[in-house]
DNA sequence: GTTTCTCTACTCGGATAATGCATGTCCGAGTTTTTGAGG
DNA sequence: CCTCAAAAACTCGGACATGCATTATCCGAGTAGAGAAAC
C-alpha cells in the first residue's frame, strides 16, 4: 500500500484538532518532518475525493470539509490509494488449452476472483466502521496530552 | 498484490484436480499461456512454504505437499506477496515537532496502525478460511465439466 | 534374459536484465494581504 | 483619516525526474530414465 496513507491519516488527525482553520501543507510537512512537495500531492487527492478543502494564497492551506465523524479510514484510502482492488483478475482460464470450447461458461464468475474479493469485502468493511472521530477519541484516551500539543505546536510556529 | 498470486492458485487447483503425479512448471505455464519460467519462480516459492513438493528430473514436476483442504488461500497468498502487513506504520508521530517530550507515551501502539491492523486482521481471517478445497467445490458446482476437461488436456498433451 | 554402467535428456533452482509504478521534486496560476499614494 | 489601486508574497495545482520493486529471462546443478554392452 501506498506509504502516503499513513501521512494522510496524520494529516486528518492534525487538521481535526486544529479544528476550522486552515492549514498549508509546509506546515503540515514541517510537524512531522517529511517531504512538503510530496505530502502536499497526497492533499491534493484528499481534495479531489472532498475530504479536504484547498484554499489558496496567504493564510490559505487545507482544511477538513466535513466533521470527522462522516471521514472513514476507507474514504481516505481510497482517495490515496484508489478504489482497484488488490487482487485483480484477469482470466487467466479463459486463456490456452482451456479456453477454447464453452464460450458462455465463463458468464459465471471466477471463483477464485470470488473468493478474493469476499475477503477484500471484509476489509473494506472494517475500514469504513472506523471513522477518523474513532481514531482520535483513541488517541485521547491513550495520549490525553496529545491534542493540545498538537495545537500548542501549530500556534507557536505560526 | 503480486499478479503471480493468482497463476499459483489457478495452479495448486489444476495440480489438485491432477491427482498425485509431478506436473512441470512447462506444462502448467503452457494451460494458460503463462511465461514459464516466470510461472516457475512462483511455484519455487510455494515449494519453499511447503505448499507443493519438487522432484527433478524426467517425470518430475510439482505436486502439491498436502491434501486441498490443508492449504487456505492465506497460505498462498503469504508464500507469493510474503507476510508483511499492506499498511506499514513508520511511527512518524516521533519524528520532528511532536516527537521531543515524552519518550515512554510511545509505548503504546499507534492508533492508526492499530486500526489497520484490525482491517487487515479481518482480511487475513477471511482468506485463512477459505480453503484450496473449498473453491475447488465452487467450480465443480458452477462449471462441472472442468475437472475432466483438465485432466484430459494434460493427458492429451503428455 | 538379466544386470550394470554410461549417457542423454529433462527438470528445478537461483543468479541475472528490463520494465513500470511509487516516490520525490520543481515551477507556474491564482488569490489574498499588504502597502503606499492620492484625495 | 479614508479610499483605492497596484504590487508582492504566499498557496495550491499539476507537470517533470528518479529509484526501487515487480516482471521477465536465462543458464547451470542435479537426477531419473533409457539404452547398450557385458555376463
Amino acid at each position: 500500500m501506498n506509504e502516503g496513507v499513513e501521512w494522510a491519516v496524520h494529516s486528518c488527525l492534525n487538521l481535526a484538532w486544529l479544528g476550522e482553520r486552515a492549514v498549508p501543507a509546509a506546515r503540515l510537512a514541517a510537524f512531522y518532518e517529511l517531504p512538503a512537495a510530496y505530502l502536499n500531492k497526497q492533499l491534493q487527492a484528499l481534495a479531489r475525493a472532498d475530504i479536504l478543502t484547498s484554499v489558496s494564497g496567504p493564510r490559505g492551506g487545507f482544511r477538513l470539509a466535513r466533521p470527522p465523524e462522516k471521514v472513514t479510514l476507507m474514504d481516505v484510502v481510497v482517495a490515496i490509494d484508489g478504489d482497484e482492488p488488490a487482487f485483480r483478475c484477469t482470466e487467466i482460464r479463459q486463456r490456452g488449452g482451456s479456453g477454447g470450447g464453452d464460450a458462455d461458461a465463463y458468464r459465471k464468475p471466477c471463483a477464485i476472483d470470488a473468493a478474493m474479493r469476499k475477503a477484500e469485502l471484509a476489509w473494506r468493511r472494517e475500514l469504513a466502521g472506523q471513522t477518523v472521530a474513532d481514531v482520535m477519541t483513541t488517541v485521547e484516551h491513550t495520549n490525553p496530552g496529545v491534542p493540545d500539543k498538537v495545537r500548542r505546536w501549530f500556534d507557536d510556529t505560526r
